[in-house]
DNA sequence: GTCTATAAGATGATAGAC
DNA sequence: GTCTATCATCTTATAGAC
């Protein structure tokens, strides 16, 4: 399952799972060495403190992420199935585990949280912000999106909805309400509604 | 403050702004015992465990909610007016000290609640879902809503953005990004758009 | 109705051996 | 790089006095 994988990647891989399943109060060092397989006082070896580790986590989430919606700006040219695909990042993510999305859960549990990372998680909006707001302002000059449509107003509405679509969908097990927010906003501002 | 309120009340009131602020598993019963000015084994008098507790927020804060948008339904005739003023709600809710929906951070931290928490939590939902519904379905029938909108689906479009709303408007100190989520979905399906 | 006292276990974190 | 051993503190929860 994880031959390859370095222990610290394993940490990383797990602190995520269970930040996303649990939020940053729902787990331990304990319970993060029992999965990995390690003592607690090794994973304090690679991160000083419970801080390190959500940084650590934040910052590899959103450099991962950064790569995933850059690599869909290569392949597909048309916004409305950019939007589509990046809803499927949501739904693909949910769907693997029922997890939400990690900055999501972070932005959650803020006031609990030193405020480093809160930091990333604002850094993670704000990449989603420039990256949606892009593909829709392209959208209206290929014709594919309705010139009516603001895009950073509609990045916000768009990104918002979709977080908002995974708490419920877990709350619910129903996978499908990510494609039925998304549907409904991308059938929206379509030229050809 | 609290002159008058019950020592009862006022452990539902602080659990429920510690909830909504940090989540079920950021606050302690001493957290709470403190804030109200009592014994942590007083608080264990009026609940017997900390999932007791969850119950008796989550099933006040849903009566209250339901008591709110009935009142909505006989003071406000237009549905695109009871749209907004049922976001006004979330709103209001999220600038009376940055607090998000309780049953969102409930949700949130599902993995690490007892079963009939969520069920509450989802009762809520349908609650909302109901009420949501019910609105764009005599919208339509005003004319005041397009008639090619699907009342359950855009029920679960509009409360799921709006509980995504809220979570990045914490995040991001943003309460503005509340209604400019809520005006731009009232706005797609308004029927003189 | 609220308190003191206490239990048994979990928590993040550290020092030092191997 | 990972371990054992230990820490002071916090956790939910209970028994019984006032």
């Amino acid at each position: 399952m994880a031959g390859t994988a370095t222990t610290q990647e394993r940490i990383l891989d797990l602190a995520q799972q269970f930040i996303q399943e649990r939020g940053y109060n729902g787990f331990s060092f304990r319970d993060l060495a029992n999965g990995v397989g390690v003592k607690s006082s090794s994973i304090h070896y690679y991160h000083a403190s419970k801080t390190h580790l959500a940084l650590a986590v934040t910052s590899r989430y959103r450099k991962n992420f950064a790569a995933a919606t850059a690599q869909l700006r290569k392949e597909i040219p048309a916004a409305p199935d950019l939007l589509k695909a990046y809803a499927q990042i949501f739904k693909s993510t949910f769907e693997d585990g029922k997890k939400v999305c990690l900055c999501a859960m972070l932005a959650s549990d803020r006031d609990s949280i030193e405020e480093a990372v809160t930091d990333q998680v604002r850094a993670f909006f704000a990449d989603q912000y420039g990256w949606l707001s892009s593909v829709v302002t392209d959208g209206i000059s290929q014709g594919t999106v309705r010139d009516n449509v603001r895009p950073d107003d509609f990045a916000v509405l768009f990104f918002s909805a979709l977080e908002g679509a995974m708490m419920v969908a877990n709350a619910n097990d129903r996978s499908a309400d990510i494609d039925l927010v998304a549907d409904q906003m991308i059938g929206l501002v379509l030229q050809t509604a």
